[in-house]
DNA sequence: CGCCATCATGAAAGTGACATTCATTGGCAT
DNA sequence: ATGCCAATGAATGTCACTTTCATGATGGCG
């Protein structure tokens, strides 16, 4: 799975005339085997300790790669942060956020999908993509 | 209705101790009869041409403080601004956004809602709130 | 190999939408 | 009318990107 992401994401590059790099690889290897849901700063912190030597805006731009790639999304919890999510092709999914430790988790419900499908429908709207986030507090944070 | 909301802000201002003036008056009037999700710069704007004296700072903080109240909610569409929206006690909704127009209609689904607090249980979550955001195309840009 | 047209990198500067500061103004209880 | 304290708005600060630009790497070609 993260090697048939390598694939996908080098395809990409080979097919825009785009190159291989030291950082790129590097920043696609931490990606890959990290949390789900990552902000850049984050990232950019998590290398900096082995791979002082890559900047921040190198690491802005490879995430855009990813998402031009189709390996990740980017999305918007409201912390002022976006966060890049590993994507697979064809899968799709939404989110619950613990609004005290900040802990994401992903949910999958199909009569959940098609009620909004019917609801578009009823207006008229063509869906082209939604976002559903549950906030509150995690299993953890009740106690 | 809009009489109803100058009274909640009244009163909210009153038991808070802070002051009632010109300004603030005439910014809840104007986002009492305008659209229903304006950002702070469509306001300022709309406000600039009759009243030039009032700042971009001031439209900022009353916003802040009508979302305070309880008569207005803080949105984040995606589109890099924060839109506040008119919210009447004890109302909830969510919203189909054309990604041609802008145009942003509400829509209300019982059975969505519980099925959202069916997945919230099984995870153990307590919800504190919620958004459900279909993006597309609206009837009209469809044509 | 060695060239070199392109692309990539990262430090620094720019951007945009808030958010805060501060000197001045203005409510309003007494 | 007076004075305290909140309100205002021009200016400035902040933060998370986003872009620029001088320098360094990549890789197709001869
Ligand atoms: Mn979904
Ligand atoms: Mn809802
Ligand atoms: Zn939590
Ligand atoms: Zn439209």
């Amino acid at each position: 799975m993260k090697r048939a992401k390598k694939k996908v994401f080098a395809d990409f590059m080979s097919q825009k005339g785009l190159k291989s790099t030291k950082q790129r690889d590097i920043i696609l290897d931490s990606f890959l085997s990290s949390d789900r849901h990552l902000s850049i700063e984050e990232l950019y912190l998590k290398l900096r300790s082995k791979h002082p030597n890559i900047g921040y805006a190198t690491v802005y731009r490879t995430l855009k790669l990813f998402a031009e790639a189709g390996i990740a999304r980017e999305m918007q919890f409201g912390d002022g942060q976006t966060r890049y999510e590993h994507v697979s092709e064809g899968e799709h999914h939404d989110h619950l956020v613990c609004t005290r430790c900040g802990h994401i988790e992903e949910f999958e419900n199909e009569t959940i999908e098609k009620l909004q499908d019917e609801v578009a429908d009823s207006r008229g709207f063509l869906i082209e993509r939604h976002r559903l986030e549950i906030y509150g507090l995690c299993a953890n944070c009740r106690k």
